[in-house]
Order: structure tokens, then sequence, then C-alpha cells
DNA sequence: CTGCGTGCAAATGCTTTGCATATGT
DNA sequence: ACATATGCAAAGCATTTGCACGCAG
């Protein structure tokens, strides 16, 4: 019940749906669609429009409370944010290093979706060319343009 | 020029939206939104219908010629098939393992969109738990529960 | 009491579909 | 000739927005 504190300290205005969305994002194990969350609370006594549940949601990503995925088609899951952490790419051709912010989240609620499984750990390591290198590359390569489908 | 073979050898009618869009497809570097496919028609003089270019694309990705990348909001990116792996999933409690697709076509896309980095490798270590052990695991938990937000 | 949050209905953006016509084999 | 592909316009679905009202601070 310590959610209304939580928005508090947050500057969030309190108001029963902001309280409801955010307990049943922490009580749930998985990340949940906006529909979802629309669902339930109809279930229990408390009603929620739609459009309140995009605009609560939407103020809480702003917030970094909670984090949005894109999963198949047209659906999104949110859920609250969980520790973040980034990788390193670097180019293997100026050797160049940038970072990104880690896309597995997102790979996690697809595994999850499919398969079941919770992904707890995972080690990624990238290798890639920069666009800088790439436009390089696309240039010297106007002589040899036989490497279709190679 | 060798897409009507291509299309022919995959049983699929040619016509000339198809050999456009495969065409199109197979000189681009990245891949592309309905809309790019739809505008860059309309550019040249071969008018392909925006429903036509999903319905091609539908085509396509059913016989395996294409596939399909959702990228940010509702955005979906398409592109010609390259390989195709698959990674190793093993479960950190009963040690199970399953195989999943190769979640990384859309990592790389999503890193290309944000970065301009073309991914050329990488490795992929996942570790989780599978859903059985999970309900276990839930199971056990309602004794103690009091590890919220940790 | 004042501004922000909400419900409602209408608008949007991407994608899909039904139907009549055009095209490939 | 016949089935399938296409264009067009309308429908669909998730999400967003405008507006009037209601509630939190």
């Amino acid at each position: 019940m310590e959610a209304d504190i939580f928005l508090r300290e947050n500057n969030i205005k309190v108001t029963k749906a902001r309280i409801y969305i955010y307990m049943l994002l922490s009580k749930s194990p998985n990340a949940l669609t906006a529909e979802d969350i629309y669902n339930r609370s109809r279930g229990e006594n408390i009603d929620i429009n739609l459009s309140t549940v995009y605009r609560t949601l939407e103020v809480f990503e702003k917030n970094n409370i909670v984090e949005k995925f894109n999963i198949g088609e047209n659906s999104h899951l949110y859920s609250l944010v969980k520790e973040k952490h980034s990788h390193i790419l670097k180019c293997s051709l100026c050797n160049k290093e940038i970072k990104v912010p880690c896309p597995m989240k997102q790979i996690e609620e697809l595994v999850k979706n499919q398969t079941g499984f919770t992904l707890t750990e995972h080690k990624l390591v990238l290798k890639g060319i920069c666009s800088e290198c790439s436009e390089k590359i696309a240039k010297s390569n106007k002589n040899d343009k036989d490497n279709k489908n190679c």
C-alpha cells in the first residue's frame, strides 16, 4: 500500500488509477499490455478508462518508472523498470566504440512470450561496422559489384 | 533481372509488383517499411498500391523470402531473409534445454536504426528459468512474500 | 480554488479486407 | 478460360487527442 508514497516521491499526483496501475505492475510477474491492465481493473471494482491507462503508462514511462516493449505485431507490453545497463559496440574496421542501451529487455519479453522462459542473465557480444565505415565500403564496392548474395 | 525466375521457383505468380518489390529489397542495404516500398515505387513509374505492397510482403513472408521486424512504436521493417540460426536456452534450475530462433535480427535492425551500426556478428548467451521451474518457485515463494523490489 | 487527471467520443496511423476488375499461366 | 493479383475504399485495431467535468493538493 505504499504506492502513494512512491508516486509522491516521484512528484506524480496520486490518483486511484495511478495507484492501481502501479500496484498491478509491481505485483505482476509478467509485463502487461494496456488492455490487460484495463481488463483487470474492470474485474475489480476500479474502473479505469483505457485512455487513462495509456496516459498513466505514458506518465510512468516519462518518469522512468515503467518501460515499454514491442512484441509481435502491434502489441506493447509494459512493466516496471528494472536495472538498466549498456553494451559496447566496437566497429570492426575503425575500432570506434559506442554505447547502446541494452536491447535485451525486448528479447527477454519476446522469449518469454514464445517459450515461457524467464531470462535471468545474458551475455551479449556485438561486432559490427559503423555507419562511416559502411559508407566507405559502399563507395569502394562500386568497382566490384558482383558480390550479390554472398 | 532474375527476379521472375526466383519467383517462379518459389511457385509465386510473377507480377510487376512482386518483381519490383523483390528487386527493391534485394538491392536495398537496409530493411524497408511498407511505406518506403510504396513511395519508391511511385518515384519510378511503377505504381503499386499500398495494400498490394502489404499483400506482397505477406506472401513473401509466408514463403520465407522476407522477414519482418518490429521497430519502435508501430513500424515494421521488411528485408530478405538471410541465414537463420538458433540459440540454446538452458534452464538454470532443471537444466532442460530448448531452442529459440535467433532473436538478434530484431536487435540488428534496432541498433542500426538507433546508431547506424551494421552488426555483423554476435555472441549471445542466455540463461534463464523455464516456465515449470518458475511455477514451482512461485509456489514455494508464497511463504516469504517480502521480496518486493529486491 | 486551481490545475491536473479523467471519461468519453472522435481522430489517427498502420494494416487488413471485400469487392469488382485486371492479369498471369 | 480460370484462378489469382490488384486497386480502391472502407473497415479494423491499438493508441492518441480534444473537450468538459471532477478531484487532488
